[in-house]
Formats: structure tokens, C-alpha cells, sequence
DNA sequence: GTCTATAAGCAGATAGAC
DNA sequence: GTCTATCTGCTTATAGAC
């Protein structure tokens, strides 16, 4: 029918919704078929399935979320330069998909090389570029020593950690949700100003 | 029989384990029954149903990673003894248990005010004086001008991200297992660090 | 308190008509 | 390509003997 990719389509944007809001355990076929306006043979004709469908929600989802990283990282530009970029691209990225880093989270977490099957070396390939501009700026004392490996989990940590325990922090500093959102907002200003003072020499 | 306790309590730890690893969709009850060395019958005769085997489990770990979290910030300590100490108790509490951000995390991502329903307010009160004493700090001058809520989100980032986020931190930095150990028993002093240096006026 | 056996329900997957 | 109807297996939960 003309409706060929429309509903594979359909099909792949409510499973992306209900497994990133549920989990692979908790997502039902049958409640993405519903969400989907289909019926629920129709998921396994066009992804076999409900594994299938998992993984290429998993694909999609860690390429949307690592691929602004990659290239922020690899970009050729001044060390404190390309961690404002990172911070920038990264919190517009996870703010239009709050779900997506808990979501890979908690897939990584239970099948911890589940990432290394697709992404393979290009995570360490990029990372290393960053980290040798680290050395050399710390050398050069242009920054404070520390190692790459803790530069990099503070940037990614100050990042994503308000969206992955926003309720855990709701609950404790009492936000409501409209000023939580405003929270988020002023993220960006926040992290940049942090990391660029916890980076003095 | 004599074993009444023991049985309990090796149920409820067997279902710690599970529950932690797998979250409470991935759970099977017969998987806790075996690890706990008993029939899965068991399992229902001391805690009526799965729901209420992980309720136990999930107030437990929510105590337990809260509670040294309330005792910090609610001591009498200049702030920035408290926020040393915070790093200092919170990564140990965290490195003897370090499947329980992540398990607590997903299950309030899934059902966000499951907190609220027993934590009630008392995180908003302990909050609350932290708050006061941040913003009297920055008044006077001891610290860069930072909302209570954009600090706190900080440190609590920088110490528990490590651990949540291991898988995908390992593959990207290429730290194999014993190294990626070590980095996490150097981070407490690199959290102070980076704190200090970020938070000075 | 602890076991074995089994009921009851549900979720993922397939068959086959249109 | 899309639907309805149905199968199969697994999972939680209970009954009932010891």
C-alpha cells in the first residue's frame, strides 16, 4: 500500500516513546500498537520482534545522543572553546529529549556492552584527541592539572544529571514544574561559568 | 521454625540484588527464590506479592542513600567543611552500593513521586537550611554568586555520575576494570577539588 | 514454616482470510 | 499491507499436604 514507510514510521515513533518512558521490560507490544492507531501483528510484520524493535529504538536513540559529542569533540577549535560548544549542543540535545539519557542509561546498565557493539572504538578514537589537548593545556598551564578522564565525566555529569534525577531533585529543592523548567533553562550559563572556574590554573 | 528471621532477611537481600540489577519488570521471582535458597512459595508467605518485595526493597535503598545525604546537610558545619564532607560520606555510601543510584533513578523515572509518598518534606526542610546558608555565603562574599539549587544539582552530579553512568564512561575513556577502579577511588579528591576551585568568589 | 503441584492470566508471536 | 483469531510459553500467585 501507499502507506509503506508512513507506517513503519508510525510504528517506530511510538515504540521509541514507550520504550524510552518504560524501559524494554516494561513496554507492552500491545501499547505501542495502540499508540501507533495499528494493529499488533503489524509491529512483527515490520520488525519481527519486540527485540527488533528494542534495538532499532536503541540505534536511533544512542546515534542522536552521541553524534553532537562526537563531533563537538573532534571539531578543531581551542580547548575551552570546544567545552562551551559541548555544553551548548549538549543540554539543546537532552532538552529535546529529556528521556533519552536515562533511557540509555538504564539499557547500558543492564547490558553494559551493549554500546561497544555498534559504536565499536569511535567513542575512544574521539576521546583521545580531547585528551591529548588536555595535557598539552595543562603543560602549558593553561589549566589546573587534571586528568582527562575526570574533565570529561565532570562536563557530561553537570550536563545531564538535572534531566536523568529530576524528580529526585524536585522532590528535594521543591520546584514545581514550571520553575524546574526555568531551572533547566539556565542550565547552559550555569555549567559553562562552573566548569570554566573549577578549570583556573 | 527457628530460621523464621534468617529466612526473611535472606529473601529480602536475595530481592535486593535482583532488584537492583534488573530493575522491577526484569525481576523474576523465582530467579530471588533460588538465589535466596529457598521456594519460591516463600516468597510470598513473608512479603504477600512481588509489588510488596520490591516496596521493602525500595524504601530500603532510598533510606539508605538519603539518609547520610539528610545527617550532612543538616549538621552544623561552615559550608564548605559540609560540602568536603558531603563528597566524603555520600561516594563511600556509593561505592559499598553502587547499583542503588541508578535503581533508585529508574524507578522514579518511571514513577516520579514515589519519593514523596514516605520521604515527604523532610528533604525540602534540610534543603531548605542549606539554601539559607548558600545564599548568606555568597551576601558576604565567600562564594561566586550561584543559586542553592544549581549547587546542590552540582555536587550530587559530580559524585553519583561516575557510578551511574560506568558503562558508557568506560567505553568512551577506554579504561579497562582495575583502572576504572582506581579513578573512582581518586574522585573524591577531585570533586573537592574541582568544587573549591569553581565555587571561589 | 516449608514444600510440591497447579491454577489463572498475560504477553509475544503466528496463521490465515481479505 | 492490514486485519481477526488463536497458540504457546512464561510468570505470578494460591491450594493444600507435611
Amino acid at each position: 500500500m501507499a502507506s509503506d514507510r508512513n507506517t513503519e514510521k508510525r510504528i517506530f515513533e511510538a515504540a521509541k516513546a514507550i520504550f524510552h518512558e518504560r524501559g524494554y521490560h516494561g513496554a507492552r507490544m500491545q501499547e505501542i500498537a495502540r499508540r501507533a492507531g495499528i494493529n499488533q501483528s503489524m509491529l512483527h510484520y515490520y520488525f519481527r520482534s519486540k527485540e527488533g524493535l528494542f534495538e532499532a529504538v536503541f540505534r536511533a536513540t544512542a546515534g542522536e545522543v552521541l553524534t553532537p559529542v562526537f563531533e563537538v569533540l573532534s571539531a578543531d577549535l581551542p580547548l575551552s572553546e570546544k567545552l562551551d560548544r559541548f555544553v551548548e549542543i549538549y543540554i539543546d540535545q537532552v532538552s529535546a529529549n529529556p528521556y533519552a539519557p536515562g533511557f540509555l542509561l538504564e539499557e547500558l546498565s543492564h547490558h553494559p556492552d551493549h554500546l561497544r557493539r555498534f559504536a565499536g572504538d569511535r567513542g575512544k578514537v574521539v576521546f583521545e584527541k580531547l585528551a591529548g589537548e588536555v595535557r598539552e593545556a595543562v603543560v602549558r598551564g593553561e589549566l589546573r592539572p587534571i586528568s582527562p578522564e575526570d574533565l570529561f565525566a565532570n562536563l557530561v555529569a553537570l550536563c545531564l544529571f538535572p534531566f536523568i534525577a529530576r524528580p529526585i531533585l524536585q522532590t528535594v529543592t521543591g520546584l514545581d514544574d514550571d520553575a524546574y523548567r526555568s531551572f533547566l533553562r539556565r542550565r547552559k550559563r550555569e555549567v559553562r561559568r562552573f566548569i570554566h572556574h573549577a578549570l583556573k590554573p
